[in-house]
DNA sequence: TTCATCTGTAATAATAATTGTTACAGTACA
DNA sequence: TGTACTGTAACAATTATTATTACAGATGAA
C-alpha cells in the first residue's frame, strides 16, 4: 500500500462517528482531511457501496454512518480498502527455472498468511474504540 | 507496498539458498526473475549492505548468502525491504480540527501494532524453510 | 600483459500509480 | 426557482516504480 486510502477512509468514518448522526458534507470533511472534495466524494462513494456510509443528495444533504460504530471493525475497513497485496506485487518470473515457476504460488501462500495475521489483529479494534481516542479525557 | 521488492529480494535469496554456496551472477538471477540485471544488482547491493548477501566482483564473481539460511528470518527481510507504512501513507490533515490534529498520531499507533503483528508472523519463517518448498518431494 | 567476465553505480528514460482539478447533471429542500 | 448538496466523468499533474544504457573498476585466466 502506497496510497493514503486507509488513512482517508478511517478519517472520514471517525468524523462521522464523532458527529453522532449529524450529516456532514463532503466539503466539510475535505476541509478536515485537507483534501480535494471530489476525492473525498470518491472515497465516500466507495464506502457507501460497501455499506459503511449512507448519504443523501441535495440541499441539506451529506452523509452519516450506516451502521453503529461499535460494530464496524477496522479489519473490515482494511479489507474493503485494500487494492494491493500486503507485501507488494509479484514479478512474472521465468517458468523454465524451478524457483521462477513456483515462487508466485509460494509467495501467495505467504501473503495470505500475513494478511490473515494482520486481519486478526485489526478485528480486535472497532471504529467506536478508535473514535474514543479523540474525546477529551475529562 | 506497491512494488515488487519483497518478491524480488526473496526470489534472490531463495536462489542463493538453493545454490548451496555456488556463486550466481546477477545476469543469471535476472534471467530467473525475468528482470533487468541492473535492477537485480541494485537489489543485491541493498541486500549486501544489510548483511544478507556477500558478493565478489570480477571474473568468476557473483554472490552467495552471507549467513546460513536457517538463521535468516523472513521478518528481517520484510523490515529490511520496507519503505512504506504497511497500511499506507497518511494525509496532512487540518490541525484546526480535533480529528485532523490527532489522527496521524493514532494512525501511527495503529500501524505500529499492525506491523508488529505481521512481523511476529514472519518471524516464524526462515529462508531455509521457504527454500524447502522448491525441493522435489522425492 | 591482455582479454573476457563480472560487479557497482550513475544517469536517464519509460511506464504506471496516485492525487488533484474542473465541470456539470441530478437531487432535495426552502 | 434558487441554493446547496451529491455523484460522476474527464482530464491534468505529480510522484513512484521499473527499465535501459553505459561505463569504471575488480578479478581471474590465457
Amino acid at each position: 500500500m502506497n496510497n493514503a486510502k486507509f488513512a482517508t477512509a478511517l478519517h472520514i468514518l471517525t468524523l462521522l462517528d464523532l458527529a453522532q448522526g449529524e450529516r456532514l458534507s463532503s466539503e466539510w470533511i475535505a476541509g478536515s482531511i485537507n483534501l480535494n472534495p471530489a476525492l473525498v466524494r470518491k472515497e465516500i462513494s466507495n464506502l457507501r457501496k460497501l455499506g459503511f456510509i449512507s448519504s443523501k443528495e441535495g440541499n441539506g444533504g451529506g452523509c452519516t454512518l450506516a451502521r453503529p460504530s461499535a460494530e464496524i471493525l477496522l479489519s473490515e475497513l482494511y479489507q474493503a480498502i485494500r487494492v494491493v497485496p500486503l507485501l507488494g506485487r509479484s514479478n512474472t518470473p521465468n517458468p523454465s527455472c524451478i524457483v521462477g515457476r513456483l515462487i508466485n504460488q509460494h509467495l501467495d501462500e505467504l501473503y495470505t498468511e500475513a494478511e490473515l495475521s494482520l486481519t486478526s489483529q485489526l478485528e480486535k479494534k472497532t471504529l467506536k474504540a478508535f473514535g474514543e481516542k479523540f474525546k477529551p479525557v475529562s
